[in-house]
DNA sequence: GTTTGGTGAGAACAGTCATTCTCACGGAGC
DNA sequence: GCTCCGTGAGAATGACTGTTCTCACCAAAC
């Protein structure tokens, strides 16, 4: 039915996006070439620059990717622990923890993407920033004190990727629950 | 008394680290080349290669530097902060919120620094666990829960980088006082 | 005054990389 | 079968950058 010559374009796409998935967060975007991008892929250079027409465009395009993929993970991890019976706050943390399980984790894709500053474009900072808006929103819904809860997620992906181990995992893990656990009494100390 | 002939050694050093910190901090170490940072400290790229035998090294002498410098800075606006009569989580975030007021602020150099993965040594990733390990010992030695404290800390940090404002830093401000305020009964809750 | 050692200024080197171009091939339409 | 378009493979290009080297200079030692 696809009356493509070589590999159809929707595969094309996805093994693009799946070699800059596996590469750019392993590595780092800095450290990765178009060349690797390429040998990974199995595209020809020719047809990566057809479809992206920039390194840039294909950092935009995987940022995106992340996106759905690490949204629609997380949001299952989280259904299995609520599911098991987990309190909402602990859910998050599972599921986090369960994230981390994975060889080669190496933090928040786009955290680390947006400590590279300089040479990224405007474009690249607003995937950023809604991606994490979204998981803020998601959190939200999820419990009281959600948005503060999203902090507190972001500086254990943060230590966790730092210490090389899951101790923050827990120490934030007290905190959502201190969070949560005072949600209604936030007047209480002066 | 000192028999330099042009540019005394610990000159030529402190410039060296300054020119560095302007340079990596605002713009990410990978997007500064030695010729900027030779431009920026006066130093001939013989002297600075003389100093610092590659940029590898450079960066990591940045980084102690840095570590030295912040940690001094962010006491200092600590005790101000006591001094004024603020709790010791109210200080810990005011002394957040003084640090992100400065202009050109992007974040925590070490994690940024640490989001680089690949082409970091071990040296470096070394220098940044260390880094944050001292923040907080320092967190654990002002409050109860300092090292929950600290992840929550690094939350803001990164969350306030992203999105560009200090709400995260508010956000934070709550979970570490329900950290705090519930010090005593984390067995509350089944 | 001459020698000497370290210096600044900047050229030179060597490697890397994003991006583009060449060229021969293979299938689709006629 | 011939034409033609898009392709793969990989060479070529052009720019950049970390690092080293050249060379003339200057201050101090003798």
């Amino acid at each position: 039915m696809s009356p493509a010559a070589t590999i159809p374009a929707a595969e094309a796409e996805t093994r693009a996006l799946e070699a800059a998935d596996d590469l750019f967060y392993a590595r780092g975007i800095g450290s990765v070439t178009m060349g690797e991008i390429r040998d990974r892929s199995g595209l020809s250079l020719r047809r990566l620059y057809a479809t992206h027409p920039s390194k840039a465009d294909l950092v935009a395009a995987w940022l995106r990717h992340r996106h759905e993929t690490w949204m629609a993970g997380f949001r299952a991890d989280l259904r299995v622990a609520l599911d098991a019976g987990a309190a909402p706050v602990d859910a998050v943390f599972d599921a986090l923890a369960s994230w981390m399980e994975a060889t080669g984790w190496r933090g928040c894709g786009f955290i680390n993407t947006h400590a590279l500053g300089h040479d990224l474009t405007d474009e690249h900072r607003r995937i950023i920033r809604d991606h994490k808006a979204a998981l803020a929103d998601e959190l939200d819904a999820l419990t009281p004190k959600g948005r503060a809860l999203a902090v507190v997620v972001d500086g254990a992906i943060v230590q966790a990727s730092i210490f090389g181990n899951r101790h923050p995992i827990d120490l934030a893990r007290t905190a959502g629950h201190a969070l949560v656990t005072s949600a209604g009494n936030e007047e209480a100390e002066q």
